[in-house]
DNA sequence: CCCGTTCACTAGAGCGGTTTAGTAACCGGT
DNA sequence: ACCGGTTACTAAACCGCTCTAGTGAACGGG
């Protein structure tokens, strides 16, 4: 006698050998059947997934990891301060799009938040070690970054976020910076401006690096002399701070690109609390583009790329090559687009 | 062909019957020894501790959840589309808490974002049939919910955020929204403000009613007449809208609370567009605190409360009850404190 | 000296799937 | 009628770990 009547007993969840019993075939059968692979004929298996269904059977993950098979998961580390990641809009955006993109093959994404890049590797290590993942995502790749050599290294499927150049054999997917940095700064320059600042994230990142770069370069083909570009930690006390010194010093920019929205919003608080007027004496420009650039007033002109879709790419990159590791490439993804609002302008008749 | 054993020969990972053949015991003796458990002598556990280590030996979790163990990790599911999610430095700053306590068991998280609450109950189900997770933490309590039922059901231990009440047998962690919303309205009438607006969140939601109730309670207690909460969906667009359509009427409020960091934002920037000067014109306190309020101009004043403690407090409760079920009860967190930046002030002398 | 206990440890049965090797039936071609 | 090949299925091994039942030795009490 099953005891179906939830009174209080939960009935035990059902297995394949309850199904292959049901029904009157083999274990074997039931997951040939269950698995969508040949080795039963089209009857059986309708018979066989009617019962699944009926019996409301699920797959145990854990028995189908043991089974050497996937682990149904991938991993995403992160390693910045807690703090810092509460308020990047990106990360949520790129979060929802990996999971999108995951939830098509039903393939959890594993999150974790870490202080340091060591720890990260720790977590790299001990997660492969222990199955609980089919693949990495990497993120903020470094300059000389030590975690490529160790994730190429535990022999599991991982994409990296940026690039491109520099990851090894891992494959990337990645936005063209340089030329997003570029347009940012023609579009400055045709305004008229001639001190730009760039107000940048860490240097140890490589996408830091190649838009510092790029700026240098333009500035020079644009015959901009004043043209400078600090680091900061992406903070938005950094990015204040930053804005403050920038604008208290004589011969002071007339415009600013933020290497994050947050500090661009933390610019233009300064700006407000210096009573520097936005656009009429400063220009502010954010590199990355989310809610908080619309919120504010004057509403930032900003650098927007769709990051969700990024994460939807990623996702299906990283799906693709642990369906089938041969096919590593880099995927380029569309160089991000500058959306105008309000917050620049030409720079004063007097700079 | 298995490109499994090239030249890089990676090593596969020690079992513990590996290990059991280099010390020369059974494999039972090794599990015991490594779960710190009775039935090996002290001599032998260094041995096969010591071998462990030298192996670099981790545990399968597969193998271990198969056996009927624990899966270790546990599951938030937020149903919320993700734009929003996007930009809600409380949930970034829970989800610190949240790792920070549970890492200290080594219990990894499974985030899924998913549209609606249907979908977040399907996952519910699907989770624990799957035994994917040994818990699940609950957040966006409703008032009346569909979901403490069904998770009371599937018999997994779950802890909600959120309460008092209405969460049926599962422990809750919670703070005083009533006392708090009492804060913000005694202090803007200590200012003079009489007309005072509440910029609400999903009316769905038990802590938006219950905060909508403190507001009314406490007008009738100071007897003002002109008090008003509207509902919104917790966007910054609502926020904006519901903004404008507050300031452009007749007697307008001389003070805005809103029910969130984000939406107080947005507020700001349709008084700034709308050329109404705070805190001169209108006051403006947010129902929460981040980084958010402190980098406009001005910085918003606020109620505070330590999310990320709120998280770890969350993980330390529900690793609680996984480990013994029997210890359910609610937990009570700190009212969370006002405090006071520049957004307001007293009300202009007409009003 | 014998019996009962405790101790340290072994053997092996699961857990719920996947997968391989094996088998019996059937089919078409010569 | 015979052969080779395919199809549909079964039985059982296997994944890595946990945990129970059992074993032999040492020990203590009567």
């Amino acid at each position: 006698m099953t005891c179906r009547n939830e009174e209080r007993h939960t009935v035990a969840r059902p297995t394949i050998e309850d199904i292959a019993r049901r029904v009157g075939v083999s274990k074997g059968a039931v997951s040939f059947a269950l698995n969508g692979r040949p080795g039963v004929s089209e009857a059986t298996r309708a018979r066989i997934l009617k019962a699944a269904e009926e019996m409301n059977w699920r797959p145990h993950t854990a028995a189908r990891a043991l089974g050497g098979a996937r682990a149904g998961a991938v991993g995403l580390v992160i390693a910045r301060p807690a703090r810092t990641l509460g308020v990047e809009p990106f990360f949520a955006q790129l979060l929802s799009g990996l999971q999108a993109g995951l939830s098509a093959q039903s393939v959890a994404l594993e999150l974790l938040v870490v202080e340091d890049t060591e720890a990260e590797i720790e977590v790299y290590r001990r997660w492969a070690s222990e199955h609980r993942v089919d693949g990495f995502i990497m993120v903020d790749l470094q300059v000389k970054d030590p975690r490529v050599e160790i994730v190429e290294s535990l022999d599991v499927p991982a994409v990296v976020l940026g690039g491109p150049g520099r990851h090894g054999s891992l494959p990337s997917v990645w936005a063209d910076d340089r030329e997003a940095m570029l347009s940012i700064v023609d579009y400055l320059a045709a305004l008229g401006h001639r001190r730009i600042a760039h107000v940048a994230g860490l240097p140890a990142f490589q996408h830091t690096q190649r838009r510092m770069r790029a700026l240098r370069d333009s500035a020079r083909r644009l015959g901009l002399a004043d043209v400078v570009s600090l680091p900061t930690d992406f903070s938005d006390a950094e990015g204040a701070t930053t804005t403050r010194m920038l604008l208290s010093r004589p011969g002071r920019p007339t415009a600013i690109v933020y290497d994050s929205d947050l500090m661009a919003v933390a610019g233009l608080g300064v700006a407000a609390e210096m009573g520097v007027a936005v656009p009429g004496e400063l220009s502010i420009v954010a590199f990355d583009d989310s809610v908080l650039t619309r919120i504010v007033h004057p509403a930032l002109t900003a650098l927007s790329r769709d990051t969700f879709a990024l994460g939807t790419e990623v996702a299906e990159v990283l799906l693709g090559i642990i369906g089938d590791p041969g096919l590593r490439r880099d995927h380029r993804t569309p160089t991000p687009r500058l959306v105008v609002r309000e917050s620049t302008g030409a720079p004063p008749l007097a700079g």
